[in-house]
DNA sequence: AAATCGGCCTGATGTAAATCAACTCAAGGT
DNA sequence: ACCTTGAGTTGATTTACATCAGGCCGATTT
């Protein structure tokens, strides 16, 4: 038995109880939607492999991407305080995800009461996450932002299998600066300018990490010209 | 028995169990500190009168309001993933609050669901918060940012006793422009621009909301200049 | 009452990023 | 081969906001 769908930290009998729960979806083709905003909630999901955009529409009917999501994440607890999801969840490329039904996640945390703190923490960790989002977007340059999402998405794959330094990005540019509270022409510049520095080999959508410090560095403090 | 310290949403006799585990604390100063960040996460709280800041402190030092909170709203939430509190939490005026132990109101909940459910509810209630936020920082203007913080507040506070056109806003400029991602200049500006288009009358930090209309369409779409 | 200090407002100037516009390039379609 | 389409890049210009600098006012101190 080996569910990659939840991370650890239960016992192997807690696991087992657990697996039952867990519906195996058919793969999500590119653009294939998860769950729409206003959707009845019923489930939240774990990305087995691919990746999934979260976003929500706002007053004026714009686009807000709130969250991507890689391997080994899990995604939809927004839906949970009013019984419907408030994000559209989306793939962005063929994606496979496992489906756990909350109803049936909940009955089991009424019996095993390690589940019912882990699953609490897996919400906490979603706002740990929003609220760096939210440092991020408030007061930090472009280039900031931008080295903190790249570091960031680094981070997140090498806790998969994946290398730390050659990544994809399966999102565009536009998602990117959706999210970040950028245009694509800044998003664009930006990665150029990271290029030209040699932090960066860009490559379309494929991204080697050059000096990872630099990027770091940058966060810290706004860039020095040189 | 009224307990103000937790919105309703439980039968009585699920809210008797929770009276018990709720502590009453002396009413803190402003400027006083309810937990550090780093401190291991214990309770959470409510605030019974008051209000609250939070923030953290990022990489370079620089500090980031996080959220307000006021009279029945929860906070403290960002600490369950960790164990510690990523946020401090220091009161803005004379405020009263609720500790609510963690470790107590998870042993109810796993003797009673129905509670179980609700906290579940309340931390999703954080997660959406933490979204309008991200959405509210990414891609809209100064006048757009201030005029939802104010609406924002404006709702909050009418779920209480308060008026929803008269507000008193508890925190300075500076809080509200780091908060925003703005400066206290810009903050200030707009506040004078809100009141030269008689949308408010600002008094210090009391505000009078006299067209919440126009605050409203400006959500909607930016400014049209006159 | 003079001095100090912090919070707030206001004006002049600077600048990072948005906007506008044009061009490239790869992928499909006919 | 040719036309379309959409994503991405690049350059010129504009603009919203930051930055810098000064002044006001009420509270506290001396």
């Amino acid at each position: 038995m080996n569910s990659i769908c939840l991370p650890v930290g239960l016992d192997a009998s807690d696991l087992d109880k657990l697996e039952v729960l867990i519906e195996r979806k058919k793969p999500l083709q590119p653009r294939e939607g998860v769950f729409l905003s206003g959707e009845p909630f019923t489930s939240i999901y774990a990305v087995r492999s691919g990746s999934i955009k979260s976003f929500c529409i706002d007053a004026d009917g714009r686009e807000q991407v709130t969250g991507f999501y890689f391997p080994g994440e899990l995604f939809g607890w927004d839906g949970l305080a009013n019984e419907h999801y408030q994000n559209t969840a989306i793939a962005l490329e063929t994606t496979s995800l496992c489906e756990i039904p909350y109803e049936k996640l909940d009955n089991l945390g009424n019996s095993i009461p390690s589940v019912q703190k882990y699953v609490m923490k897996l919400i906490s960790r979603e706002i740990n996450a929003d609220q760096q989002l939210i440092a991020l977007l408030a007061g930090n340059s472009a280039q900031q932002k931008l080295a903190s999402l790249l570091l960031s998405i680094s981070d997140r794959l090498v806790q998969q299998k994946l290398s730390s330094t050659r990544l994809w990005l399966p999102m565009s540019r536009g998602e990117i600066g959706n999210y970040l509270g950028l245009t694509v022409e800044t998003v664009s510049r930006v990665l150029g300018h990271f290029q030209r520095k040699k932090y960066l080999a860009v490559n379309k959508k494929e991204i080697e990490i050059l000096n990872k410090k630099a990027l770091r560095d940058l966060i810290r403090s706004p860039e020095e010209v040189e």
